[in-house]
DNA sequence: CCTAGCACTCTCGGGGGTAGACTGCTAACC
DNA sequence: GGTTAGCAGTCTACCCCCGAGAGTGCTAGG
C-alpha cells in the first residue's frame, strides 16, 4: 500500500516527536513541541496533529496521560522524510577523517578498526562484513603441506586474503604424492577466480585416485566457502559495551536474544546482506523478524572496490536511535572504505 | 599473612552459606543453615559461627536484618577448602564427552567450540587462549609475495598455525629481489624455533640493503609477536549472552567495563596468562584489579601438548559463581584438550 | 559450649492519597 | 475551516505510612 500523503506540518510534528524522544527517552507531549519546534501554532493544534498521526499508526500512547512515542512505522516515515545525503556533524566527521588518515594495508584490520570507529562515533555497536561474495577474488597461490597429523591447505587470494583448511591425512598418499598433487592443483587454479577454481578442482577430483580425491574435494569446498564469505570470514563487531548500557531500557529476554545473535554470525550476515540500495539502508524493528525480536534497528551501507560491492558496514542500536547522525556516519565511513578498497584493489 | 585455622564447623557453615547464596542469589539466614546443612546444631549456634566468620572477613551483612553474603575472601576460603579434584556432574560430563567425540582437526576451531561448550555447561561465558608462548613452535615455511599494493609475509608453523603480515612495499625492491629475499629468509629460519628465527632475521636485517631491511625487520617483529601469542592470535569468547542475563544484578558501570574488557583482548590475555598452577586456577573479584572492577571471577586451566603448556581455557562469571561445577567443568575440558592437542601435535 | 527465648532493627510490599502531566473536547474566534 | 483557549477528565509516578516478616545479637539457663 502506498504511503498516505502527509501535510507538511504533520511531517514536521512527527520529526519533532522522533527527535525529542530519541534525545530524552521520554514520551513527548504537545506542549513541548509547540514551544520547541518553531511551528507558529498552539499546543491545541499540535494535539490535533498528534491524534491524526496516531490514527495513521505513526505514533502510540503508553497510556492516556502520557505523551507520544513513535512506532516503528513512525521511525520509518521519519527516515524516509529525511533529505537525501544529509549533513554529518563536525565531531564525527573529524573522527572518521582521523581514522582514515592512518595508513593501513590489510583490509581485515581496517574493518576491525571500523567497527570500533562506528561504535565510538554513534554510541551503538559497529558492524562490518567482508565481501559478501568472493566472485572476483583471484587465486594467487595454493600450498599443500604436511603439518602435525594432517594436511594443511592454504589458499592466498590476490587481495591478501588467506584461507586455510586442515584435512585428515588420507591413506596411501606419501610426501611425493602430496608434492605432485600440490603442483597439479596450483597449475589448475592459479590465476582463476573462485567459481572457476572450484569447478576445476571438482573436475580434477572426479578423475583422481581415492587418496587425492579426498584432498581435492576438501579444496573445492574451501573455494566454495570463500565465495560465500563464510569459513574464515565473519561478521566483525565492535562496541558491544555501548549496547550493554542501552540494555537497561530493554526487556530482559530481548537483550539475551540480541547478544546471542551477535555471537551467531550467520544471522547478522543475513541481515547485512539484505542491502539492496547502493546508499544507506535502514531496517527498523518489526520490519525484519530479527530486528523485531530485539526491538532494534540496523543502519548499513555497502562499500565497493571499483564498481563491485565487496562488503558492508553498519550499526545496530535501539529503534529509538539517532538516525540522522548514524546514517550520516555510516554513509561517510562506507564512502571512505570504498576509496580505500579501490586504491588497495587497484 | 597465613590463613587463620578454622574449626571444621566454621568451614561447613561457610560452605553452606556460599552454596545457598549461589543457588538462590539471596542473603542466607541462620535458620536456613541450621535446618538445611545437616550439622546437628541449633540456629543460635550457627548465629555465633556466622558472627565469627563475619569478624574474620569471610561474610558480610547487607543490613541488620538480612542474612549473610560471602565476601571475596569468603569465596576464596571456600574454594581453597574444596577437596582437590572434585567430582563433575553427570550432565556436564556427558556434554563434554559428546563435544570431544566429534572429530576435529584444527585446534583453532576446537577452541572456538570449546568456548561455546563451556558457556553452555556453566551458564557463564567461556574463554580460550591459544598458546601463551610459541617458544616451541617451529617454522615450517615462510612465503613472501606481492599482493595488492604491498608485500604479504606468511609464516606457517609446524602445528598448522598460520600468521600473516602486510608490509608496505619498500622502494627499490623488484620482483627479482623479492624472490631472492624470500629464498634467503626461508633458508635462515626454516626448521628453527621462534626465538631463533627472530634473532636470525634480525641479524640478516642488520646486514641487508635498505629495501630488504624493512621487510626483514617486519618479519622479525612477526616472529616476536608469534612468541607472545599476539598478532593473529586472540582470546576467543563464547556465550556472552549468558552474562547479559547476569547483568541485571550488577551495577550499570560494572557491566560496561566488563563488556569493554571482553572486547579488548589484551586485558583478558593478561588475566588468563597468570596461570601458575598446573591445575585449575581461580581469580575471585578483588583479588585482581580487573576482576575487582567487574565484580567477577575467572576460573581457568592450562592445557598441554605433551608436557608443554600451549594454551588456556576458562570461564568468566559473577563472583557468586557455582565454583564447584565450573572448576570441575573447566578441569575436564582442559584435560580433554590436552589429550587432543597431544595427539594432534605428536 | 550449646540452646531457648526475646527484644530490636531494618527491609519489603501494599494501600492510599496527591501532584502533575497530558489528553480530548467544546465553544469561541479569525 | 482551521485555530485557539479553556477546562474537565484520566492516568501515572511518587511519597508516606504502616505492618509483616526476616534475621540478628544478647542474655540467661542447661
Amino acid at each position: 500500500m502506498a504511503e498516505p500523503e502527509l501535510g507538511g506540518r504533520k511531517v514536521a510534528v512527527l520529526r519533532a516527536v522522533v527527535e525529542e524522544y530519541v534525545r530524552t527517552g521520554e514520551p513527548v507531549g504537545s506542549e513541548k513541541i509547540a514551544e520547541g519546534a518553531g511551528l507558529g501554532v498552539s499546543s491545541a493544534t499540535i494535539r490535533n496533529e498528534l491524534a491524526a498521526l496516531e490514527e495513521l499508526g505513526y505514533l502510540s500512547h503508553p497510556h492516556t496521560s502520557a505523551g507520544r512515542i513513535p512506532t516503528d512505522a513512525g521511525y520509518r516515515r521519519f527516515v524516509d522524510s529525511l533529505p537525501p545525503g544529509g549533513r554529518i556533524r563536525d565531531a564525527q566527521r573529524r573522527a572518521i577523517a582521523g581514522f582514515f588518515a592512518e595508513t593501513m594495508v590489510d583490509l581485515e584490520e581496517v574493518l576491525r578498526g571500523t567497527t570500533q570507529l562506528l561504535s565510538r562515533v554513534t554510541q551503538y555497536a559497529g558492524l562490518a562484513v567482508p565481501p559478501a561474495t568472493g566472485l572476483n577474488e583471484v587465486v594467487l597461490r595454493t600450498e599443500l603441506m604436511e603439518v602435525g597429523g594432517g594436511v594443511l591447505l592454504l589458499v592466498v587470494g590476490e587481495r591478501g586474503r588467506v584461507d586455510k583448511l586442515m584435512i585428515d591425512r588420507p591413506d596411501g598418499l606419501d610426501a611425493e604424492g602430496l608434492a605432485s598433487l600440490e603442483r597439479s592443483l596450483a597449475d589448475k587454479v592459479r590465476g582463476r577466480d573462485l567459481p572457476e577454481a572450484q569447478t576445476e578442482t571438482l573436475k580434477a577430483a572426479a578423475a583422481a585416485s581415492s587418496g587425492e580425491r579426498a584432498i581435492l574435494a576438501a579444496a573445492a569446498e574451501l573455494f566454495g566457502e570463500m565465495q560465500l564469505g563464510m569459513g574464515a570470514q565473519h561478521v566483525m563487531i565492535g562496541g558491544v559495551a555501548n549496547l550493554a548500557d542501552e540494555a537497561a531500557h530493554w526487556r530482559r529476554e530481548t537483550v539475551r536474544r540480541l547478544f546471542e545473535a551477535l555471537e551467531h554470525e550467520s544471522e547478522m550476515i543475513e541481515l547485512l546482506r539484505d542491502v539492496t540500495t547502493e546508499d544507506v539502508n535502514v531496517t527498523i524493528g518489526a520490519e525484519h523478524p530479527h530486528t523485531g525480536e530485539w526491538e532494534a534497528s540496523i543502519v548499513s551501507a555497502p562499500f565497493n572496490a571499483g564498481s563491485t560491492n565487496i562488503g558492508t558496514v553498519g550499526v545496530v542500536g535501539p529503534t529509538a536511535m539517532d538516525y540522522v547522525n548514524v546514517m550520516a556516519s555510516v554513509r561517510a565511513v562506507a564512502r571512505r572504505l570504498s576509496e580505500l578498497a579501490t586504491e588497495l584493489g587497484a
